[in-house]
RNA sequence: GGAGAGUUGGCAGAGUGGUUGAAUGCGGCGGUCUUGAAAACCGUUAAGGAUGCAAGUCCUUCCGGGGUUCGAAUCCCUGACUCUCCGCCA
């Protein structure tokens, strides 16, 4: 949620910022309501005022036993239309909440200005040594793969559940907790990270709390007996632990990691881009949150997007980084790396992360702030989010990149003493 | 699922309709004393909003929402959560 007061002081800074993500030009109707508002407000506070002066008076007048019925009956007045006013600023106020709850964040004057996904910006990329993108053999993609080698059946999990939860079996289900506790590991043992296994089942607080509603409301599960959200990731829970909170600047920046089950409805996003591991309902993820002072959270950015490349430097996985440009942004961020790996069989990049700054947007909508040490004051932490990483998407690359001629799939070495065996046939 | 009790400031805990934003204790911060520290003593210690250059002034908030009243932490309704007992159960 962006502060009414930064938008009121810089309308021309917003409204192009709001340009430059796709967005609608809000600025001028937010600060008409905001006007309104204040109007009101101080229309309303000279009568509370005036009320708490003479209800404060009362006691005394009844004490000298004066005769109060005038008195009442003036203030009986008042209380009307301090109600009324009441009213009116409530519905102002809601406009005004519910124009800006719809906002979405403005980027950081870092991020290159673009209209989609083709003015993302490739800042750099990692290739295993000896790694071609020519191969000698025929590259079979991640479900034939999982097929042949019996480890994913998409067909049985569309059986249990319907399209788009997949079912690991035997090795490929090993490979998979695997694969999550390397990443998991890497980040507590080399990146000082908090290991966090979170609820998976949030309340309506904490989903507005970090934006997916109401804006992402369709693409949330829903189980609407309890009022609870399956989380479409981590960052959900996480990110709530310190909602309405007020915590130590010595305590900044607070690292946690933790893996969780995704699920995402993806309502109508059916087709060619939802074969196999491609778009699924139901996924693994380990996230990587922070909460961290505002002129230390683009450096933690580069930091978390590193400890995400370092996970797939050690499994020897191709990637790219690409910054988003603003029209590609998310919602909620201000700035954003993807991480793409190579697939070989699609012959194509797959984002497997994301790691973004949302600088005081999502701290605004759940109230996560921090004192600082000398002054005392109080102030909006940046947070932080990157997937460290998306198995099921890494699962893809992991497969295609690592079989052989005779379709075998090798373990990458740093996955070995986890899975308890080398090769997958 | 059934019955009952509760939710007050960083924490503990008073307060059942009228200067109560809220006693008291603990904790935190500042000071006196001390070579330093402890103890003791004194002072201070919520967040948000409106207005103002500022000092300040004013408003809101005692779990959330609604109501009664001239006036609500206090009474009524409702929701959430916590605890105890019973039932059920990984």
């Amino acid at each position: 949620m962006l502060d009414v007061k930064f938008i009121r002081e810089n309308p021309e800074l917003v409204r192009q910022g709001l340009l430059n993500k796709n967005a609608k030009d809000v600025v001028d109707e937010i600060l008409q309501l905001d006007d309104k508002r204040r109007s009101l407000i101080a229309n309303v506070e000279e009568l509370k005022a005036k009320k708490n002066k003479v209800s404060a008076e009362i006691p005394k007048l009844k004490k000298a036993g004066q005769d109060t019925t005038a008195i009442f009956a003036e203030m009986k007045q008042v209380g009307d239309e301090i109600a009324k006013l009441d009213n009116e600023l409530k519905e102002v106020e809601e406009s005004l909440e519910n124009i800006l709850r719809n906002t979405p964040n403005i980027a950081h004057h870092s991020v290159p200005v673009g209209k989609s996904a083709e003015d993302n910006v490739e800042v750099r990329r990692w290739l295993p040594d000896g790694f071609s993108f020519e191969y000698d053999f025929k590259i079979l993609d991640h479900i034939e793969l999982g097929k042949k080698l019996h480890i994913l059946d998409f067909e049985r999990g569309t059986k249990i559940s319907g399209s788009g939860f997949p079912l690991y079996t035997g090795k490929g289900a090993t490979l998979e907790r695997a694969l999550i506790n390397f990443m998991l590991d890497t980040h507590l043992k080399n990146h000082g990270y908090t290991e966090i296994l979170p609820p998976v089942l949030v309340n309506r607080e904490s989903m507005k709390g970090t934006g997916q509603i109401p804006k992402m409301e369709e693409d949330m599960y829903f189980i609407e007996k309890d009022g609870l959200y399956p989380i479409p990731t981590a960052e959900v829970p996480i990110t709530n632990i310190h909602r309405d909170e007020i915590l130590s600047e010595k305590d900044l920046t607070i690292k946690y990691v933790g893996y969780s089950p995704c699920f995402r409805r993806e309502a109508g996003s059916y087709g060619k881009e939802s074969k196999g591991f491609l778009r699924v309902h139901q996924f693994n993820k380990v996230e990587m949150v922070k909460f961290s002072k505002p002129e230390n959270s683009y450096d933690e950015l580069e930091s978390m997007t590193n400890d995400a490349e370092n996970i797939l430097k050690a499994l020897n996985i191709p990637y790219r980084i690409l910054m988003l440009c603003t029209g590609d942004l998310s919602f909620s961020a201000a700035k954003c790396y993807d991480i793409e790996t190579w697939s070989p069989a699609e012959n194509k990049w797959l984002e497997a992360s994301s790691c973004s700054n949302f600088e005081t947007f999502q701290a605004r909508r759940a109230n996560i702030r921090f004192r600082r040490e000398d002054s005392k004051k109080v102030e909006f932490v940046h947070t932080l989010n990157g997937s460290g990483l998306a198995t099921s998407r890494l699962m893809v690359s992991l497969l295609e990149n690592n079989q052989t001629p005779e379709g075998k799939v090798i373990v990458p070495k740093v996955l070995q003493k986890y899975t308890g065996f080398e090769v997958i046939d």
